[in-house]
DNA sequence: CGACCCGTTGATATGGCTCAAACCGGGTGG
DNA sequence: CCACCCGGTTTGAGCCATATCAACGGGTCG
């Protein structure tokens, strides 16, 4: 399937042996470099200390604020999005496990919004904790950092996205990134996920119109790729939607990609 | 002028009294967070180190192989792009004092070229002085950590430059940016910076064909807002470029942009 | 001198945006 | 229970910005 498309070095992940049932978090950190039990305990109890509920459709993050804690996404999803003349772009979706607000360390001024996309509960860490954890414990510190980098290499695949694509590519590769990123933390089978955006939603990310993401997403239903049903995906065909998405180009030029396409191509 | 239009927390910026010629990377990161001595020396030695010269062409990074060493810009610009069919897409411009390449730490095979778009100069670090230095040096690696979350947030910029703005906006956002992240070093004055790049890839960067990025510089030029001449970008009327950029949107909308047009339209 | 790369200019094609209208399901209030 | 509304989706028609194709000029390098 589409999983482990994003994220290279696969002889170091190891999501099937977790010797529990981790924590999101930790479960999608440990696949950059595994914890030993005490920074796993840890990390799960900082964790703990401070989860917050949000209804669908709150505000997390206001653009301008100066947000005073670190949020890790525990369960549901939000969009970070920027605000754009009546309107606003989508510039990353939040999905669980996800650190998504590093910025608050950094800056004073969110430069994003923030917005449940579901149901959220997301768990706040304030700087002091953040700096204490990352000091007792280094290579929690190091996860941190390789998440940070992950989600670099995420936004630029992005970039490629709008710059290059057509909306039916754009469109069939966002679908097959989710389907990755939500597979590494176990939301995701083979078959399918649960997707809580509407349409429109969709659209704005690749920058597309809602009516383009809406005839987009119908051919894509039509063409027997996908099958969209109350809040979830069904991915009927990882191949041709690879396909479609414009993986090919990498596929013939062979690097990194090739041991997703080794797994998909068997079926 | 166009400068610190990126970098928020102004009252922590102090590149006017540093105490002495300090190199561009000690430079840049001090923009994040102030040095003593001791870290600065350790800083400039660990860089010194290990210098290489490339000249203008060359491939820094091969999509697909396992850098081994971080690389940071001393000198010169450099373009990271993803090959795309028959072509590629420049995600990410590296300019002097740049850390241009903190995923070789975490990927087994880069996942991007990076070339030198002028002759270079770059330090090379190996991952044991990598983490080394972070190690003595926590406030370092901090400074690092708040480089690379610059990187990622110029990145999302990036996006919503190609995903909302039309042709002309995005070839002036490009440029804005440009200046702003070059005055940073001081590689920039208020009139302008030297630009290498070929108007080809100054497109490219914008999802634009050559052909397109070649009547917008021209439209650029005819309306006096900037002169391009022999590798250099004068920037006659930062104010309407910034207009053209779509920069007012989030005038109107007041958020952390404050600071900048408080400047601009001073003049 | 020719070859090549880059930039320019023109003509044409087209993908996605825009505008507009209708539909649909769910929630709300009478 | 129905009527209504509202946000999201669907569908249609036309238009516009940018890609595409093509040809040429001008500088540079061998």
């Amino acid at each position: 399937m589409i999983a482990d498309a994003l994220f290279a070095a696969p002889d170091e992940i190891v999501p099937a042996q977790a010797p529990r049932e981790a924590s999101r978090l930790t479960r999608k950190l440990e696949a950059f470099l595994p914890f030993d039990e005490e920074e796993r305990d840890a990390l799960d109890h900082i964790v703990e200390l401070n989860v917050r509920h949000f209804p669908a459709g709150s505000i997390l993050v206001e653009p301008g604020s100066s947000p005073r804690e670190v949020m890790i996404m525990m369960e549901g999803w939000a969009v970070r999005s920027k605000p754009i003349d009546a309107g606003r772009q989508i510039v990353a979706l939040h999905l669980p496990g996800d650190i998504c607000d590093f910025n608050a360390l950094l800056t004073r001024r969110a430069d994003c919004a923030i917005e449940a996309a579901s149901d959220v509960r997301v768990a706040c860490i304030n700087h002091r904790m953040m700096s204490d954890i990352t000091r007792r414990f280094p290579r929690i510190g190091q996860a941190f950092w390789c998440d940070s980098l992950s989600a670099a290499s995420v936004q630029r695949e992005w970039t490629v996205n709008v710059a290059t694509r057509n909306a039916r590519a754009r469109m069939s590769h966002l679908l097959c990134e989710l389907h990755a990123r939500l597979f590494l933390t176990g939301e995701a089978d083979a078959g399918g996920y649960d997707m809580p955006l509407r349409q429109t939603d969709l659209g704005n990310a690749c920058g597309l119109t809602p009516e383009t993401s809406s005839r987009v997403l119908a051919r894509l239903k039509a063409d027997r790729l996908v099958r969209l049903k109350d809040r979830r995906v069904e991915i009927m065909q990882a191949g041709a939607l690879l396909l479609s998405a414009g993986y090919n180009a990498q596929y013939l030029h062979l690097n990194q990609t090739d041991d997703m396409f080794r797994t998909l191509f068997k079926n």
